[in-house]
DNA sequence: CGCGTGGTTGACACGGATCAATCGTGGTGG
DNA sequence: CCACCACGATTGATCCGTGTCAACCACGCG
């Protein structure tokens, strides 16, 4: 059994920042800058996008020359559920919330996005305005890839669809995943998962070694409030808060403030596949 | 109110015939025949997967001459999960269930399918293993194209890697709602987003006539077992059972065995929008 | 210093799952 | 032909997981 730190003690200093308020998009400066790249769109930003086996330098070219850039501040809106989708789009970096605004107002987060990523490359293909809302959380380079310029783009580089197709091809694989995990796994498999799949990917395959000075525990600091994580889960703020505790309880994991260190990574796989 | 038609003295005569059992796998002539169309791979079945602005003749009789065609009887496995994926697959005609075998062997259904649709358009482009299992539920010509033969293809015909892309467009989009009203819609919500699906597209937004002899009630038949039902609304058939007769004892539906009738369409339609 | 925000904890309610019993149907073998 | 049995649906009793509501605490900010 694992003590459980003191949570009155903890220092909350290092909280992540309320992310979704107009008065912190207004503080930061509204500049349009390129990020931390020097080319708008990089390498680095389309490795992101298509994984290891992307387009081709060439194809990438292409696809930068007909892609609008701009930046949204931390709190604003990328875009919004309902409106007209004429483009594909990604952000090239920073961290954006994908969910729906409720009708009370309250935005319900569904997926946490940290770009490179698409954002919805989905809508534009089908003339159908965007499923979702996209929230920046923090200051993002967001651009967009006008769905008639890419048309146009095939023809003339008939390599990139296979690339397109793959990426489409990809989102349907995660959002299947999850689809499965909501039907048939409860919110302690689901949490185990959410945490197993936050783990630096060296980790992976280690028994739990709950005492063992040898391979340090892994620890890993949560970069949402508490109760965007329980959005994500589909599950209330009240009933993450105790889940912790339970893993705490257990062992599994433990806690202290937004650091949260796995003492038993096979015991979280296992408790991840009960479903 | 309406009174709930007597479930002891139906006729279960038209009951769904079990689906998915060895012995009638069997029994069925496992003739390699070309199902009901003259043509292999009819336009009829090209509409059904890319809408009605699908590619036109010239792609479509290149698609066409690379598929593989291939019968599977009714009980028979099309492709199973874990299984190195080489080929888009498509069902031409008949039925398939896409789902899951569980470690008791059961078969849960997660999303059932009528030919012509897609069965897998994702696995084969990430070159992954397949992620759910496909089984036949009734006699189906099943269609497979070659990946490298399809993307061979893109080269010679661009225009195609549009439509593939829209198709699988249209798939994130409907995953994208399927997760949504998961995430927040309750049971009795989804019973009634089911069954408003299943509507022939005629009764779409009239009001509920309880009484009115004018507008006829739809009817509809389940062609599936209530157990399958249950399954892809990830309920159990108890709480199915238990959802229709309260929606019959609310005046909404009238149930007989496997014909429901609609008598409240308005009302479904609140129901289904609770959430 | 008061207030707003976010997190934690407890009491309670409720939806849906689980377990068990019964019924109707259809298939099978004596 | 009939008894038997397997299977699916239905119903009732009960349990369990989460949501809801409310109170409280901790922190940071104006």
């Amino acid at each position: 059994m694992q003590p459980s730190l003191p949570m009155h003690s903890r220092t909350l200093t290092d909280r992540p920042r309320r992310t979704l308020r107009d008065d912190e998009a207004l503080a930061s400066p509204p500049l349009l800058r390129s990020g931390g790249e020097s080319a708008p769109l990089g390498a680095r930003t389309w490795q992101g996008l298509f994984g290891a086996q992307g387009p081709n330098t060439t194809e990438l070219a292409a696809l930068s020359s007909v892609a609008r850039l701009r930046t949204v501040a931390a709190g604003g809106s990328v875009f919004d559920h309902g409106h007209p989708a004429t483009a594909l789009v990604l952000a090239a970096s920073g961290d954006v919330a994908l969910g729906w605004r409720g009708s009370d107002g309250v935005f319900h987060i569904e997926r946490p996005v940290r770009g490179p990523a698409w954002l919805d490359q989905s809508a534009a293909w089908l003339e159908q305005p965007h499923a979702m809302d996209a929230r920046a959380t923090g200051d993002v380079l967001i651009a967009e890839l006008p769905c008639a310029a890419v048309r146009a783009l095939l023809e003339r580089h008939p390599g990139l669809a296979r690339h397109l197709l793959a990426s489409l091809a990809r989102e349907v694989h995660g959002l299947t995943m999850n689809t499965h995990e909501l039907m048939h796994k409860d919110a302690p498999a689901r949490f185990a998962a959410w945490l197993l799949l936050r783990l630096p990917a060296s980790s992976a395959g280690s028994a739990g070694s709950t005492a063992s000075g040898g391979s340090a525990a892994p620890l890993l600091r949560l970069g949402e409030r508490k109760r965007d994580i329980a959005s994500q889960l589909a599950i209330t703020p009240e009933t993450l808060s105790r889940l912790m505790r339970s893993l705490s309880r257990q062992g599994l994991i433990s806690v202290a403030g937004y650091s949260v260190q796995v003492l038993d990574v096979a015991g979280l796989q296992r408790l991840a596949e009960s479903g």
